[in-house]
RNA sequence: GCGAGCGUAGCUCAGUGGUAGAGCUCCACCUUGCCAAGGUGGCUGUCGUGAGUUCGAAUCUCAUCGCUCGCUCCA
């Protein structure tokens, strides 16, 4: 069965990546860097055209809409660095990062927003002076609650000092006294740090002068450069409401704990669309996109049952979103659970109102037919496409038992943790769907110490080379040069023998079969089209 | 950032104070009439980095960097 492939350990595909050359460490000789990935040859090879088909699924070929008519959809190519005021009215700068304080005792954690503190005088023996106490609730009577639980914990004397009516200030909002004790609530000691800004953009600095003037960021994500060109484009492109505009690109994140291998990176790549609708058909439209996701991954190969919808729950929704819900896979590391692939984001119209409010330009959309003007509200599909390349390594990784010669039959799933049995021996391979392979088709001569099937081979290879990825190999015997291309998932081999020399036929081997069949070299091209689809 | 574990060849790992090893991979030649691991030969390491202890450190100590897992966050 298919689907048992997640057994991969992270560490085997991580390990097979590296020898293969899909992903290494960034600046791997100086020590790596965290968060940080390079796509090595075939790594490229397959990122590419994971991004080809997503631009040919939004941009050159979108879906047709619920009327049957195919959707209108533009695409984009914004800068990184953008004038910092975007990521003001975006929310990125100010409250988006949430200031956190770790109790360094008892290792809990919390949000420095939701601790409040309260202020009193000690003079207990050997704690003269300030002291700050801090109190952690949620509830939206929080302020009350931590004044009584001081007024509760302190002595006589210090409630005292706390006077008629104490203050409680959020953690974040209040100047911090240096040298007063802050007092944890889990220990009642001088045990929390200060809080500390998990600032999730990079900074940079534009021009020669390094100051707050010069002070810009790299973008954390691809969807505002959309935003900010939604006016050009309305006026460039002749596209009427409902219409989309897509981006593939990099965006960069400070991440706190970058994690599993290119699953969370600090630089990374997404692939992005806004879709701009009139707010009566936003919920539609949301619907639609949602289906029409899913259906674009499992395009890609991926079995159903190792993805899913997860709807956000209210409480965590982000401050623009009215609505959203996530496409998740089972990753290795989340199995059984899953983990997040793509987000679908009903944004209302957040966005357009934040920048047409800081920017001071209309950015109302005028109905020609009816004269009305709107903001246009926004769905969101947004999924990150090195986080694809994740998903699509893992899905197609598989260990497989092949029989050896005199045992009839094909190649079979290996049992994880099983030893090979009598007869077969094991392989790995790569089942990638033929349009993501990084190689399409490898050509062999039989033997490398015959002049002339190496000649009809290179000859073969000079043919299929324009038209498909195709690598020549002449090194070793043939099983091995087969497994070899089986590990990095090329969908097909071909070999030139003897009888090729007299009757101008080769052999296509099939990668998951391993079945071959003989063709003649006039034909092969028109063979290997309608395999590799 | 905090806590725990780890870092030896391209990969997987052995080596607990005394001259750095194995298997696989890779390269060359031979062999090979279709599914890796037949023959011969060969390359690869400042044992993550730096400092310390020691006559002597892959091994002990400290620091640092990186990786993995948890807290946290997100595409």
């Amino acid at each position: 069965m298919n689907s048992t492939n997640n057994t991969v350990s992270l560490e085997t595909l991580t390990s097979l990546c590296k020898r293969r050359g899909f992903v290494f460490q960034s600046s791997e000789i100086y020590g790596g860097i965290n968060g940080f990935w390079d796509y090595g040859p075939l790594g490229i090879q397959l990122k590419n055209n994971i991004r080809d088909e997503w631009w040919k699924a939004m941009v050159e070929c979108p879906p047709l809409g619920p009327d049957g008519d195919p959707l209108q959809i533009v695409g984009l190519d914004s800068s990184i660095i953008q004038n910092p005021q975007t990521w003001v009215a975006s929310g990125h700068v100010g409250g988006f990062s949430d200031p956190m304080v770790d109790c360094k005792a008892t290792k809990n954690r919390y949000r420095a927003d939701q601790c409040w503190v309260v202020a009193f005088e000690s003079s207990e023996a050997g704690e003269e002076g300030h002291h700050l106490r801090l109190e952690v609730a949620v509830e939206a009577d929080a302020k009350e609650v931590a004044i009584e639980t001081a007024r509760e914990k302190l002595s006589k004397k210090e409630k005292k000092s706390l006077g008629d009516n104490p203050a409680a200030v959020a953690y974040t909002q209040m100047d911090l006294p240096d040298g007063w004790p802050r007092l944890s609530p889990a220990t009642q000691e001088n045990t929390l740090t200060e809080p500390r800004e998990f600032n999730l953009m990079f900074e940079t600095y534009v021009g020669a002068i390094k100051n707050d003037e010069s002070k810009a960021y790299l973008r954390p994500e691809t969807a505002q450069g959309i935003f900010l060109n939604y006016k050009n484009v309305v006026d460039t492109s002749r596209v009427k409401v409902p219409f989309g505009i897509a981006q593939i690109g990099k965006a960069f994140r400070n991440e706190v704990t970058p994690r599993n291998f290119i699953f969370r990176s600090r630089e990374f790549e997404q692939m992005e669309m806004e879709w701009f609708c009139h707010p009566d058909e936003s919920q539609k439209w949301f619907n639609f996109w949602k289906e029409e996701r899913m259906k674009w991954w499992e395009s890609l190969g991926i079995e159903p049952e190792n993805l899913r919808f997860r709807d956000h729950d209210a409480d965590e929704l982000a401050h623009y979103s009215n609505a959203c819900v996530d496409v998740e896979y089972r990753y290795p590391f989340t199995a059984p659970d899953f983990g997040e692939l793509e987000g679908i984001a009903h944004r209302g119209c957040f966005d357009l109102t934040q920048h047409q409010e800081a920017s001071r330009q209309k950015l109302e959309y005028l109905e020609a037919e009816t004269g009305n003007r709107y903001l246009p509200n926004v769905i969101e599909p947004a999924s990150g496409l090195t986080r694809a390349v994740l998903v699509i390594l893992c899905e197609a990784y598989r260990e497989e038992w092949v029989p050896k010669d005199g045992v009839e039959g094909g190649p079979i799933a290996a049992e994880p943790g099983q030893p090979t049995p009598e007869g077969y021996e094991s392989r790995v391979v790569m089942k990638f769907l033929p349009k993501l392979a990084p190689v399409k088709v490898a050509v062999f001569p039989l033997l490398k110490n015959r002049p002339e099937l190496v000649v009809k081979a290179r000859e073969i290879y000079y043919m299929l080379r324009p038209k498909w990825t195709t690598f020549y190999d002449q090194a070793g015997a043939i099983g091995r040069r087969y497994r070899r291309q089986d590990e990095v998932g090329t969908p097909y081999c071909v070999t030139v023998d003897f009888d090729s020399l007299q009757d101008d036929t080769v052999t296509i081997r099939d990668r998951d079969t391993m079945e071959q069949v003989r063709v003649p070299i006039n034909e092969l091209e028109t063979v290997l089209a309608e395999r590799l689809g």
